[in-house]
DNA sequence: AGCATAAGAAACGCAAGCGTTCTTTAGCTA
DNA sequence: TAGCTAAAGAACGCTTGCGTTTCTTATGCT
């Protein structure tokens, strides 16, 4: 995948001799713009938003200021960027549910367990991070904030309405209840902990959240 | 170089005769410090902190940078101060919640509608903006954060607690329900909208919460 | 090998905004 | 009424960061 990025240490004849090992070649196309925007996105999580800097993610990346603007009009295209190419991938956020391929013997409380754990590991990364510094800047540049509503939430909101709807047919869930309210519950309390009241959620409370919070909530009756 | 820069047409008498009736004299003491005070909030309400700026709250309040930086070291003070001078105070956000003198008529569902829909209204009024502003710069400045959750989310949260256990008391709450996280899915649905969605809460709304998540949550069967 | 391209580095102009300092002048008090 | 204090306002120095420009030179292609 990558050139030959990574400094060689024996380095001799042409270029090397610059003092250590860090001679990181000069690179071009592809191989830059991914360091850029791996670079933007590693700003974005560490420094937040309204301290992330051009000039940060150019020293990060190992490159200079023009070259990223070569390629990005604006800071605020650049980080749009970094958050999108980062964001849907499931390797980073693992919540790609396929709802109608899942065996008969996951139970919805299974999947609501599962989840739980998944948006709060996904919180408490670097991604979540990122996230964060995006959704309080959501009022400053509501585009950005747009884009990942869009393409990030509510696929996944979406998704969990659809696992309720699975459940009210397995009769796991009780069928008066309102999916679409339901279904916020879970990540609202999340979000709610970890971006707004700025808390880490142990285990134990992830569980106490299913059990003694949604559980009940869903509950035949 | 040249002072009177403000060139005075002809102006004569005492201090009156400045154009219209804009002519705020110079306040002193605990009446500037109000107007600073005031300015502050409003600044911080309507630009948000990260466009926060001195200079803008000096204009609003039409005085000088230096009066405001004879009274506050930093910033950071004036904000801390504008928002906790604000935040308590019952006719701003209203929720104070004495459970005991509750008359028996009031059922534990009556006071969490009206509860709803006291939160919505803060979190859609100017000082809702305001925690919005303070609470997205919570990651760089934790301090001013923890302030805000101390005097004023915990005190609220533990009358809201209070109000489940007495529904407990009365029949009106399952007896094995964690009051303590029940007392959180309510604020955090509404904050999680309000500030992380960026969505407006309509009257309906606030009533599918109360009947579609709330009650049936905490329901005794 | 030679050449066109663009990477890397540094400097620039510009704008905002912090916190300071200075002068003028209004308001309070003796 | 005189005099002290502090308010209003402007300018300043400083820092940060955006977006641009310029120059050198490594790199990839032919």
């Amino acid at each position: 995948m990558t050139r030959q990025t990574l400094a060689r240490p024996a380095a001799e004849a042409p270029c090397a001799a610059r003092d250590a090992a860090d001679v990181v070649r000069r690179r071009r196309g592809a191989a830059l713009e991914d360091a850029i925007l791996a670079a933007a996105y590693a700003e974005l999580s560490t420094a937040g938003y309204q301290a992330f800097s051009v000039e940060a993610v150019a020293t990060r990346a190992r490159t200079g200021k023009a070259s990223i603007y070569r390629r990005w009009p604006t800071k605020q295209e650049l980080v749009l960027d970094a958050l999108l190419e980062v964001l849907p991938t499931p390797e980073q956020c693992g919540i790609d549910i396929d709802i109608d391929t899942l065996p008969d013997d996951v139970s919805t409380a299974d999947m609501l367990r599962q989840l739980a754990h998944i948006i709060v590991g996904l919180l408490s990364s670097p991604a979540g991070d990122a996230m964060r510094a995006v959704k309080c800047e959501a009022f400053s540049d509501p585009e950005l904030a747009r884009a990942v509503d869009e393409r990030f939430q509510e696929p996944r909101r979406q998704a969990l309405i659809e696992l309720l709807h699975r459940g009210v047919r397995r009769g796991e869930v009780r069928p008066g209840a309102d999916c679409a309210l339901v279904a916020d519950v879970l990540p609202a309390m999340l979000a709610h902990r970890v971006i707004l009241m700025r808390e880490a959620i142990a285990e134990s409370e992830i569980t106490d959240i299913i059990e003694q919070v949604i559980l009940p909530l869903i509950e035949v009756r």
